[in-house]
DNA sequence: GTGAAAGCGCTAACAG
DNA sequence: CTGTTAGCGCTTTCAC
C-alpha cells in the first residue's frame, strides 16, 4: 500500500487521518499523500468498520420506497449523506414489522454508524420490544438513532409537524365556507395518523361541528377505499381532509368514479407535499411538509450524535405550510348554510 | 463467542459454515448450534468480509430512486436478495455520470458481491472507459456485473425487449388506423432509449409512414416539454407512442392543457406499466415488461455468477406485452383517410 | 475430526 | 514525531 511507497508503515495511517490527532511531519505527510494519490490509494471501510466496530454508513428504514413521500425523504438524507462521506443503505419493510425487525438486525450486523426511521412507530407493544432490544444493540457500539416521524420512544427527532399540519388544512376548509368536513386517516395504530387525525379533531371542536372520519393504510387504494366507506355510509359532507398525499390520489380517483367534481362538489386538502402533483387533475391543495429537509435535518442530528455535539431539544418539530392550488373552493354563503 | 460456550475455537466456524466443506463431527455441531443460539450469534459480516474479500452485499445502480420504474425494478431485487441472506444498497446517480461513478466508487470499496446497473449505459467515450477501470476492480475481487439494460459493455444481461415492445405499441396504433404516428423518445446517448425509437422506425418504415420525433430525458417535465415542441412545430398527429411511463404522466398533462382530449383527439401508448396509473385519467394503455421480475432475475444472474454456475445466452432478453386501457381509441375509417 | 496460527487492512496504545 | 505491537472477528491453511 501507501506504506511501500513512502517508507513507513502504520505513520501513513496518521498522515491521511482527517481530523488530525495526532502530530506528523509536514514532509511525512507530503510523501505519503502523493504515494496515496500515486497508487490511487482508498481505505478499506470493511477493516476499518471491524477495528472502529462501526463503518461510516447510515441505514434508513421506510415503509415504501416506491412512496414519493419516503423517496423525498430518503433522497434529502442520502445526499446530505454522501456531503459527509457517509453511505446510506435503504430498508424498505413494506409495512411489515417482521420485515422491519430483519432488516434493522442485518444493519445492525454490519455496524451503521447511525440508523433513521422514517415511517412512523406503532403502537404494539410487541413491536416496541422488539425495537428496544435492537436499540440496546446499537447504543452497545455508539451507533445513532434518529425518528423522522413519531414514535413513543424517546429518540432524538426531526418530525413534521402533524397536529399543526393537520389542524391548518382543516381551518382552511373551515375558512372556505365548509361545515361537513370529513377526515381519511391513516392506521389508527401510526402515531403519524393518530397526529393528524388529533389536529383535524381540535380545528372541528373548535368550530363546534362534529367530525366524521374513515381510516385505511397510508396507500392510494387505502385512500380510494376509505372514500368509498364513506359514501357507502352516506356521510354528506363538502370537504375532505386526506391525512397524506399518497391516499389522496386513491381519494380523488374514487370521488371522480362516483361522480363527484373536485372541488366542484367535494374540497380536498392533502397532507406532505409529495412531488408530482404538478402532473394531476386538480391539483392539489396541501400541507407542504419540507420531505427532504427532514432527511437532511436526519443525517445532520445522526451525525451530531455522534460526534457528541448534539444538542437539545430532542424533538425538533418541522414547521409546515399551506399551499393552495386547485382542490379546494370556497362555498357560497347559500351553500354553507345548506350544509 | 461461541467458541466460549462449545469448547472449541475455530472448529466453531466449520460447524456453522453453510455448505459443509469440512468434517465436523454431528456431536461437536450440535453444541455449537447450541451455544450460538444460546448466546445469540450473529457473525460480523465485516470481518468476514475483510477476510473474503467481498461481502454478502449487492449493490444496485438507478437513476433515480423516486421514479416508479426504478423503485419497482428495486423491489424485485430487493426481495430476492434478502431471500438469499443478501442486503442491497441502493444507490440513485440522479443521472449524474460523475455521481453514479462516485457510487461504484464507494461499493466497490465496501466489496459488493454483486453490482447491478438498472439503467441504461451512456454512448460517451470517457464515461464508458471510467466504468471499465471500475469493473476491472469489481472483476480483480471477483465481484458479479449484471445489466439490467441494454449497454455496449458485453455484461450478462437481463433485459427488456425494449424493441419488439417499441414495435408493438407502435402496430397497435397502426392497426387502430392511426396514419400520423408521433414518437417521444428517451436521450439520444441513452441505449435503451435508442432501441425503443428503432423499434419505433421498423414499424413506421414496415407501414411507409414518416416518422416524427421528439426527445426528453426520462421525466415527466421532459414529455410535457417535448409534446410542447411537437405541438409549437405543428405536427398533426393522432396517436403517440411515447417510450417511458414516467414520461406520458407529462405528455398527457401537456395534451390536456393544450386542449387535445386523450383519446378523443390524441391515442397515447406508453412503456413500462409502471404501477400507479390505475389512478390516473385516461389509465394508460402500455408495454408491460415486468419490471419486479426484471430485478429478480438481475439477482439470480449475479448469484449464478458468485457460484460459477451462470449459463449462456449472455443477454437475456424478457418478453413484452401489450396492455390495452383506455388512452387508444380506434380511428373510423374516415379519419384515417382525412389524416 | 480438531486445534494452533496466520492474516484480511486498519488504527490505537505504547514505546522510543 | 515515528516505528513496533496488537487486535477488531472471521476463515483457512497446516499440523496433528
Amino acid at each position: 500500500m501507501a506504506r511501500l511507497a513512502g517508507v513507513s508503515a502504520a505513520t501513513a495511517s496518521r498522515a491521511l487521518a482527517s481530523p488530525r490527532r495526532h502530530p506528523v511531519a509536514e514532509t511525512t505527510r507530503g510523501r505519503v499523500e502523493a504515494a496515496a494519490v500515486e497508487l490511487g490509494y482508498r481505505p478499506n471501510p470493511l477493516a476499518r468498520g471491524l477495528r472502529a466496530r462501526r463503518t461510516s454508513t447510515i441505514g434508513v428504514m421506510v415503509h415504501d420506497v416506491g412512496d414519493g413521500y419516503f423517496a423525498e425523504i430518503v433522497r434529502g438524507a442520502t445526499a446530505e449523506a454522501a456531503r459527509a462521506g457517509f453511505l446510506t443503505m435503504v430498508c424498505s419493510s413494506d409495512r411489515d414489522p417482521a420485515t422491519e425487525l430483519r432488516y434493522v438486525d442485518t444493519l445492525i450486523d454490519h455496524r451503521v454508524a447511525a440508523l433513521l426511521f422514517a415511517g412512523g412507530g406503532l403502537r404494539d407493544r410487541a413491536y416496541q420490544q422488539a425495537i428496544a432490544d435492537r436499540v440496546a444493540g446499537l447504543a452497545s457500539y455508539g451507533a445513532a438513532i434518529v425518528a423522522l416521524a413519531p414514535r413513543v420512544e424517546r429518540w432524538p427527532a426531526e418530525v413534521t409537524d402533524n397536529r399543526g399540519g393537520a389542524r391548518l388544512a382543516t381551518q382552511h376548509l373551515l375558512g372556505l365556507g365548509h361545515r361537513r368536513v370529513a377526515l381519511v386517516t391513516g392506521p389508527d395504530n401510526v402515531h403519524t395518523s393518530r397526529d393528524r387525525a388529533a389536529g383535524y379533531l381540535a380545528a372541528m371542536r373548535a368550530a363546534r361541528l362534529a367530525p366524521v372520519a374513515e381510516a385505511g393504510t397510508f396507500t392510494p387504494e387505502a385512500g380510494a377505499a376509505a372514500t368509498g366507506r364513506l359514501l357507502d355510509r352516506g356521510e354528506r359532507f363538502t370537504a375532505l381532509f386526506v391525512a397524506s398525499d399518497t391516499m389522496a390520489v386513491g381519494v380523488l380517483t374514487e370521488l371522480r368514479r362516483r361522480g363527484l367534481s373536485v372541488p366542484g362538489d367535494v374540497s380536498v386538502v392533502g397532507f406532505g407535499d409529495v412531488p408530482g402533483w404538478e402532473f394531476r387533475t386538480p391539483p392539489l391543495t396541501t400541507i407542504r411538509s419540507g420531505l427532504a429537509q427532514i432527511g437532511v435535518a436526519g443525517v445532520r442530528r445522526a451525525l451530531a450524535q455522534l460526534e457528541g455535539r448534539d444538542r437539545p431539544p430532542r424533538v425538533r418539530v418541522h414547521r409546515v405550510e399551506l399551499v393552495v392550488r386547485e382542490s379546494t373552493r370556497a362555498l357560497a354563503r347559500a351553500e354553507t348554510a345548506a350544509g
